[in-house]
DNA sequence: CATCGCCTAGCAAACGTTTCCGATTATGCA
DNA sequence: TGCATAATCGGAAACGTTTGCTAGGCGATG
């Protein structure tokens, strides 16, 4: 029903191809016929069908995200990123939730192979058995990871520096005079969570005196912080400070001292790790390593289209985006 | 290079109508042959081009979503009921955030009716021209918005009760024995925001022994609200609660108590406008108008696509869904 | 003046499906 | 056994573009 290009070419009286290019890059098509074209073009109210477009191109200008909650800020951040590079590159930007679950996973992969996408952009495939991570990376399509997943170099990679964002909490706490730390992190398979937790034990033990941190595994939500900071300090009361896998999580230690009458910073310093909005926000305002969750979401569709854009496959590619610490009000000197 | 229909045909030795019969309905095709065809395309790997089909059945399977930032969390929730329902009728979610800005509202419009979605959500038009607001009407595809537009019954709409909520959280204060009242709020034009005011205020009024409530308009957002409340209590430091606009706001009016030294809720009751998930995390956890988010996208997505499975036009459909009393610590009865 | 080449625009194939229609074969019933 | 009817499948058009190829016209050059 609605206008085609035929109508346009009718309506001007010329062939549907000298529409098309007159159209698209004007390229050889004599410049009076072409302002006609454009003319009529407009006054019909002509809309290119950018399915028969895509249908013979074999682009379809969008990309698919694969997150597993938008409602988690930090992939609202990424997804925003993601979303204005794609707009930059006139794509558009196709929203799964797949919440960690292989079989939405694939569902949603499948849905979007279909579509014949540009490119994915997925947080993880951790979920997925090997053999089928195997067929993702055979797909045809490039697909960019949110985390270094050294099991399979087959995928490109944008993350933050996990790693040196542990480093940079550790030796806060420790120039601060820390020496009865903790860290309260998640499922210790989550690759990200475990750089973190790598980074920062490493820089405590390589203290000029060396410190081992309490180490508590849990729910990776604030829930689980909040139960896993009751444990930690019935256990060992005399920690004087927490580093926490992600801000929710710091959030779920807030609560737990809160229960426990507790202050933050007086009784218990805090650093969390993501910099989500909330944390500048929550009393007392936190101390955490900022992760650049928009330009992570923004860099990884900019690979993701300059691989597709590439006739000869390339090697997948890699990128690690600096963290930085965001000194606020949860940290104090000890003395 | 994919593996397309014909290969599927030729390896099965069958005609690609027969596959396409056997592949989708399955009517009228022999259940041998069905098999044959469906193990082919198996082995094979068929996806098929969900490009080429949406070409020729006029269906792309998926509807746009248009926010203005799915940074917002009330968005991110709205956005996730949306792609759930809109995953339940095989569908996929096209995110864009327009900020609000115009020019970009009409930018993505543009580009989700080139692709032929079935259906369009968006969160208002109010920043539109009337010119621009009556070519959206007219462009063909259904359209829902997430605010009751007055000025154009030419829409659907999905909305919760903003007015019922106001009255609500001025009924909770009444029934706590507040008088001195104020209501922080954003822009006047705000077509959701004024629903709430007008419920509040006339809610107020009402009351056995009416009162007048002071309501203050800024920036819609924390640092809006901070400044807001600072003016509030400067004029007016004997106001003992605050009706804010939303969640965000109220933490905006937590940090301005918490910057004077006041104690919420024992110096100051304060009631919120959301329930999103930070509102049960800050100190102290704020009472607050609890809004179905995920049910609004939810119930959206499903609207749209009832609209767009129809084949006579049928008039905008607009549904209002409920709001409810979350009480928690944040208000205090008045003696 | 003839030839060459360029500019312009039309023709048609192609992209990968779905679906209508018709042909062939199988089935049921008398 | 014969005929009507149903089941099965192939052929081909159609969806709305892009794009390679071709033909005509025209200016320039020799």
């Amino acid at each position: 029903m609605p206008v085609t290009i035929k109508d346009v070419a009718r309506e001007s009286g010329v062939n549907i191809s000298t529409v098309s290019r007159a159209l698209n890059n004007g390229y050889g098509v004599n410049a009076q016929t072409r302002e006609l074209v454009v003319s009529v073009a407009r006054r019909l109210n002509y809309r290119p069908n950018s399915v028969a477009r895509g249908l013979v191109t074999g682009r379809s200008h969008s990309v698919g995200l694969i997150v597993s909650d938008i409602r988690n800020p930090f992939f609202a951040d990424v997804a925003r990123g993601a979303a204005d590079a794609a707009r930059s590159e006139n794509c558009d930007l196709v929203l799964c939730n797949s919440d960690l679950d292989a079989a939405r996973q694939m569902g949603y992969m499948q849905s979007l192979l279909e579509k014949r996408v540009d490119g994915i952009l997925m947080n993880s495939v951790s979920a997925l058995r090997p053999e089928e991570q195997k067929q993702l990376a055979e797909c045809g399509v490039p697909i960019v990871l949110l985390n270094r997943s050294e099991s399979s170099r087959a995928f490109s990679t944008v993350a933050a520096d996990n790693e040196g964002g542990g480093a940079l909490a550790a030796q806060h706490l420790l120039d601060l005079g820390h020496r009865n730390i903790a860290h309260i992190t998640g499922p210790s398979q989550h690759g990200n969570l475990s750089d973190r937790t790598r980074g920062f034990v490493q820089t405590l033990m390589k203290a000029p005196v060396p410190v081992v941190p309490q180490v508590l595994h849990g729910a990776f939500d604030f829930e689980g912080a909040r139960t896993l900071t009751h444990q930690l300090l019935d256990r060992h009361p005399k920690t004087t400070a927490i580093f926490a896998a992600n801000d929710v999580m710091a959030f779920g230690v807030v609560r737990a001292a809160l229960d426990r009458g507790l202050k933050i910073p007086g009784d218990l310093s805090l650093i969390g790790f993501d910099n989500i909005e909330f944390s500048s926000i929550i009393q007392p305002p936190l101390t955490t390593i900022h992760q650049p969750k928009y330009e992570m979401g923004h860099a990884a569709v900019e690979i993701l289209l300059r691989i597709a854009g590439d006739k000869n496959k390339r090697a997948p590619e890699s990128r690690i985006l600096g963290v930085e610490l965001m000194e606020r009000d949860s940290c104090r000197r000890i003395l």
